[in-house]
DNA sequence: CCCCCTTCTCGTATGATGTACGGTACGGCG
DNA sequence: CGCCGTACCGTACATCATACGAGAAGGGGG
């Protein structure tokens, strides 16, 4: 697996990429273009993971040479940088959702679980300085709006949306291995399982480790028989949304924090 | 930056390798041994990053040949394993923490916000199907013992050790880059955030995107000023332990939580 | 209409990468 | 003493991103 991210240089080209702020095409508008190069950019990713993105795929399933690919983007990075924020758009965002803060920061987190489960390779791409596109702005904009006007700070704010995101991101990870499991041929959870198993046992003392071992093997053959992950997920997002709405009982006296806002 | 991970096969030979069951050496026990290689390799990571971690690196720093690592590590995904391994050993494990099991899960987080601050790579590495080595499952006992007995079931256990790793986790990325900005030659933050702020201002419209130019512009300046992913870390740690206890009250009565199981 | 010049297209070359393969040298055991 | 397993390593190959410069193609100015 290889994951890789842009930060190459010249912001203004990313930038510029990302918002298509462009001169663009005295000829004819080109044959070929940008979208066409992420779409199947994305399709790569989707079906056979980040490892098996490179330019020579995508210009291949473009009828295309390589180099082809370098006139419309400047390189790799700034290529990932745009099918990052492209997915970010396809995130759905409800005008009014049911239930208050606590309803509308449960939808954003399924909404984010259910984008990393459409493109798995999310997980693998390091989002530290994110690519500033607009989609990924207009995805922040509207996952502010739901922290905002509750008694809140700009920085418990932006605190809050980022727990909660991170949060998604990691529960997201077991999930997407579990749905891979399924349509993947090479191994299935279950064949993993089983074929470390064996050895697991004769390493995993009980006596050593008494707790990783009555734990690991419960959650073992939990996660082996039923799709736990989505109800591992609905867990977390209770136990964090609880302590979301502590903080803002304290903060706000006694009124039942689920029914402000709106 | 690329970021690989193991499970090329024989699970057999890996576990073997990161628990040392080896019939081992019977000429003279080698001048190399995986110890050696593991520790320079740790080192290329942390000085140089993972993308700066490849086979002739590590060979170089040994002074030998490339293809001679390759008698005591199968590949370089085996070698990450390893070297996962050998720094989730390096994790302090008190065996009295004060404050309950609050006290013992806020140690165990900052404990784990150490260890990715030592070792940055670690944001890199995909930790899906992590390497069952022995300093991994030591640390998994030792995690679960923060939440013994407190009244919640095996499988909350693993979920509430699971929530708590993979919000420092999350929280760990801002603050891994504001340390290596002051240390990076490339690019300090400051001028990452100066180098993209005129084009962002043209771009981040406060009529269309109202709430992320307020509150991205506040964050943007109080994140450049000062240290603050430390804080903000506390902070969503707070929230995280107080679901928790959310949680822990509603199951057992009114016990104050904190103070339960030693 | 013709020419030039901008833009799109892409073949080749370069310097990385991980690692398969085949060879060398040496130490302990028969 | 002889043999063989093991540690060692040089070379070779496939694959990667991408710099460079040459070819093609279409539109605007004479």
């Amino acid at each position: 697996m290889t994951t890789e991210y842009s930060g190459t240089g010249d912001p203004a080209r990313s930038l510029a990429l990302l918002w298509r702020t462009r001169e663009k095409a005295s000829r004819k508008g080109g044959d070929l273009s940008v979208e066409r190069i992420v779409r199947a950019a994305i399709e790569v990713a989707d079906a056979d993971g980040l490892a098996a993105l490179s330019m020579r795929r995508v210009a291949e399933r473009l009828g295309v040479g390589t180099m082809t690919l370098y006139t419309h983007v400047p390189g790799k990075g700034e290529l990932l940088d745009v099918m990052l924020d492209t997915v970010y758009g396809e995130t759905n965002r409800p005008e009014q959702v049911p239930g208050g803060w606590r309803g509308r920061l449960a939808q954003i987190a399924r909404e984010n679980f259910a984008l990393y489960l459409r493109h798995p390779w999310l997980l693998q791409v390091a989002t530290t300085r994110p690519p500033l596109g607009p989609n990924l702005i207009a995805k922040y904009e509207y996952e502010l709006g739901a922290v905002d006007g509750i008694g809140l700070t700009d920085l418990e704010m932006d605190a809050v949306i980022t727990l909660v995101t991170g949060y998604v991101h990691g529960a997201a990870r077991p999930a997407v291995e579990a749905a891979q499991a399924t349509r993947h041929t090479g191994m299935t959870e279950q064949q993993w399982w089983h074929a470390h198993a064996p050895y697991l046992e004769k390493v995993l003392d009980p006596n050593r480790f008494p707790l990783a071992a009555r734990v690991g093997t419960t959650a073992g053959q939990e996660y082996q028989a039923a799709g736990d992950p989505a109800r591992a997920f609905e867990f977390g997002l209770a136990r964090l949304l609880d302590g979301v709405e502590v903080l803002l009982r304290d903060r706000a006296g006694a009124a039942p924090a689920g029914v402000t806002g709106g």
